[in-house]
DNA sequence: GATGAATGAGCTTTCATTCAT
DNA sequence: TATGAATGAAAGCTCATTCAT
């Protein structure tokens, strides 16, 4: 409370006019660095939707290497409250991973539809869930590699969807 | 250190006699936990290194999840430490990781070739560092999803790892 | 810090708002046992700077014995910081003795020279200096001797005293 | 405990088959410093008791300071016992310190008279006392002081003996 | 809205001491 | 004689929280 207070320019006694408790206060910030986070993933589809697929899946991962690196304190916020389990969290990081995937899901099936044509809806969601994994699996190697390995990460895990994606482009 | 003592059957007082201060006990801990996991993860190589690569890649994928489920605790503080930064860990993770990722690219890329022989040295160590991308996905979705969605996260992840192993097959 | 907490009526957590640590807090008080010293000699320089040297020698005697007997407390305190020498505080304690030891050998000098006229800032100085001598004699016997010893001691003090400034009573 | 067992190369657990428990300990050892110190003074005092009384209270006093430089550590535990008055020590110290200035009083006496053969007896116990005074004054300057310093403020005090002494030279 | 002052609860650490070996 | 291992008690300190102003 007392780093939160000196960086917003109050004093500790402060922050409970504003947030009951240290409890609700990180929940809410908890609450607030998903949102921001879907957002921003948001943000971003409506911005390339128009172009092809394979740089859709490029620019949300970018785009969510951007977002943790910029909001640095907020990830790490983020994954303290990921993984130190305060039991009432957990069901609604459950709920907002699920909306989360469903609104990915959902956005990314029609565009596969569009640029890949003959795709079922099961394939499509596949893909889209395998997209997740590399999402994750970069957003955890950003606290495990150097900057430069990273980056050689990232560009492996954009292969893989190309890889993926191009499983149904000249099949058809 | 009360829970690590009444954890240990001593009381907070003694596991001075074992270790200078809390950094240094988790900071053992934290060496021994990444050790741990490497042990484990050469015990599973040595045990199936005579069967086909899938099975193998699958194999060190669930002794991954196999080891942090049994051992949530070590897990948690190592999460714990490589996400709070106490900088003089941050190198130690590094160079572990350097080590970790140097040993599964030379183990790999001999079976690699053993099973995919005219697989090149650069493709091979691709297709590991792909996989080590895999590895961390899963290992950070299980602070994410419940079971049964993780169960399905880990099967996309191993059709992925089929997936790029198929692009090899045909060669041979 | 509990026995400093209970005296001034507040709990040892408190004392935290107020200072940094316990050697913080022990630096000022030190600096302040010191500084209040000083004043007491002063106050009771400027009350008795037109009585004969003999008297005024006495009375900057009598003052410190006064001072420390009614501060039992913080002269303890001075007594540990001097002895168990963190070594921040050495610097402080010897230029503050110069200080003092300068005040004082420039106040008594121009006294002296009242006094005794055919003195010379060199005998003037060596006068100051032994009773500085005297002054920390009685000083440290304060911890030696009960009350009655430490009485005579006193008086052969001052007698010393008073057989040296006689050494320049009759040049006039 | 533990820093003596380490000086001593023993394990702090090992004191214990030589000394009760700390305060036992440390009354002896403050016992043994008075006494050494008893001793150091007593082997000086006969080494040079064919000397002139001059030179003698100048040898006393120079042993007592080096005697007190050489076991700084000693001196410094003497200290702390003195100052951190555990009641059960005061009277002992009363007692010791009645017992040495008894034993100077009465070798100074006869010396004095050796040398100064109308002197009193009261007039060389008084001489005797403000010669303690001196050793005390030093003793304590010990604490304040820098080397330099200290050396003359020794210089002062021997003048103020040998002017003391002066006093009952010619007279006769 | 903001804060100075205070506190209870808890934490890490130190230290004298014990005791079986 | 000596020590490894353990501990109770207390020390210094942190931190979320409260409350009167």
């Amino acid at each position: 409370m007392d780093k939160i207070a000196s960086e917003v320019g109050i004093k500790p006694a402060s922050i409970y006019f504003f947030f009951k408790n240290k409890k609700v206060l990180f929940t809410e910030a908890f609450e607030k660095v998903l949102g921001d986070h879907l957002a921003q993933m948001k943000t971003i589809f409506y911005e390339v939707q128009d172009k092809p697929v394979e740089e859709i899946f490029s620019s949300l991962l970018h785009g969510t290497v951007d977002h943790h690196t910029t909001h640095a304190k907020e990830t790490n916020a983020y994954i303290s409250l990921v993984t130190s389990t305060p039991l009432e969290v957990k069901p609604f990081l459950h709920s907002f991973m699920e909306g989360f995937d469903a609104w990915l899901i959902e956005s990314l099936i029609s565009l596969l539809k569009r640029d890949r044509p003959g795709i079922t809806d099961k394939q499509a969601t596949v893909v889209t869930r395998q997209f997740i994994l590399l999402l994750d699996a970069v957003f955890w190697e950003m606290n495990l590699y150097e900057e430069e390995k990273l980056k050689e990460q990232i560009s492996h895990a954009l292969d893989m969807i190309n890889m993926i994606l191009g499983g149904f482009t000249d099949e058809k």
